[in-house]
DNA sequence: TACAACATACCGACTGGTTGGTATGTTGTA
DNA sequence: TACAACATACCAACCAGTCGGTATGTTGTA
């Protein structure tokens, strides 16, 4: 759920342009903290602009959750580790894609959805649903890979590649907080190392250890 | 890090008071957008107490983040789990005391600090700061425990209690988030059970599963 | 093809309620 | 009487949202 991905240069038009400032500003200073002015001062557009896109200001909240879906699922969906045959190669390189896309900045690197989900849960409906959508997704597709390690490899009694596919993001939002406090990636490195160790365990792959 | 401790009746000062409000407005709502006038309301005190107790808002947020960690801890401290002998059961039994404790309504079984933390950071320094602390500090705790684990079990190269400590937090607060989407405790109670499974194959005490 | 009718995208000054914070009392009590 | 612990009244800045207006398509039709 990181979007370092190139911009397709400049001809964007005001309502993409609002929601890439949007996500590049709630990441950092959370959504109620981050004033429609700030955002149209990013985007290069004014308030007329913001308000005819966008109904309020928590109508594009719950659009910059589908518009973070849309960027990082393209992300993963094309890189390299889908490739593999074996359903778990392709989970433990996800693993090992969300490591290397963990550096630099941290608000480059943590997840819009579990920010806005966080925070928004109690005073935004439609962000609140819009961001576990985003994050129910992603989990989803993660079930896939997982079932069929489940049905490869066989797991304890009770585990689902659903369930997995949750705790992962679980993982990885709750390294996200960490990593804010630390002020660096390396909480989410940790975390991605334990969670591997774990998978592997589960399926009896020690010896990939 | 939760709160459902009885409070101790009724001749509250105004400041601990607001800190009670705090806590519980802030994590429904997140910090930006709880107002002072409504944490004076819930707190049954006016604005002046307001400020004659805390020098601006974000003041109030980071001692609220000192208070979580007084009251938090203290109920952890006097849970029973802490009476085990083995290092191993005491933190098996921190880990069944909170999946017990994780009911009722989402926002009250949520982590103060990680809410905080997650919104704050981009906006005030001094309330992630107080936050990471909080988490911090609670991770050191359990890393106690999981160290003496470690030396009397063994564990794979690597393995830190601090980095076990570490990750056990944020497994909680990753499955905070998701229990915030899907409006129950479910996800953490998922969460908790692949975490334990993943300590007892590290132990090798899969005997105990 | 020419032109009216309409739609879409955007601009930016303005507004009215809100919000964090202040200035100035009042009261209990050591 | 001195001072901490509050209460009351008030303010200036801010902020989401509005509104009249412009510029540039698009579409139907005679």
């Amino acid at each position: 759920m990181n979007t370092s991905r190139t911009l397709p240069a400049k001809t964007e038009n005001a309502r993409s342009k609002l929601l890439d400032a949007a996500i590049a500003l709630i990441r950092q200073q959370g959504f109620s903290a981050t004033t429609v002015d700030q955002l149209c001062g990013m985007a290069g557009v004014t308030k007329g602009a913001f308000f005819h896109h966008f109904a309020s200001k928590d109508a594009l909240g719950a659009a910059a959750a589908e518009h973070w879906t849309a960027t990082s699922s393209a992300l993963f969906m094309e890189a390299d580790f889908n490739r593999h045959d074996d359903p778990l190669d392709r989970y433990l390189g996800y693993l090992d894609f969300r490591d290397e896309i963990a550096t630099g900045e941290v608000s480059e690197f943590t997840c819009y959805a579990g920010t806005s989900l966080q925070e928004c849960y109690g005073s935004s409906d439609a962000i609140r649903d819009a961001a576990y959508q985003s994050i129910a997704g992603h989990s989803a597709r993660l079930a896939e890979d997982l079932d069929q390690s489940i049905a490869k490899y066989g797991a304890p009694e009770g585990v689902t590649g659903l369930s997995l596919g949750l705790y992962t993001q679980a993982v990885l939002q709750g390294a996200f907080i960490l990593a804010k406090g630390q002020g660096n990636a390396e909480p989410v490195h940790d975390a991605i190392a334990h969670l591997r160790r774990y998978i592997l365990m589960l399926f009896g792959r020690t010896d990939r250890m």
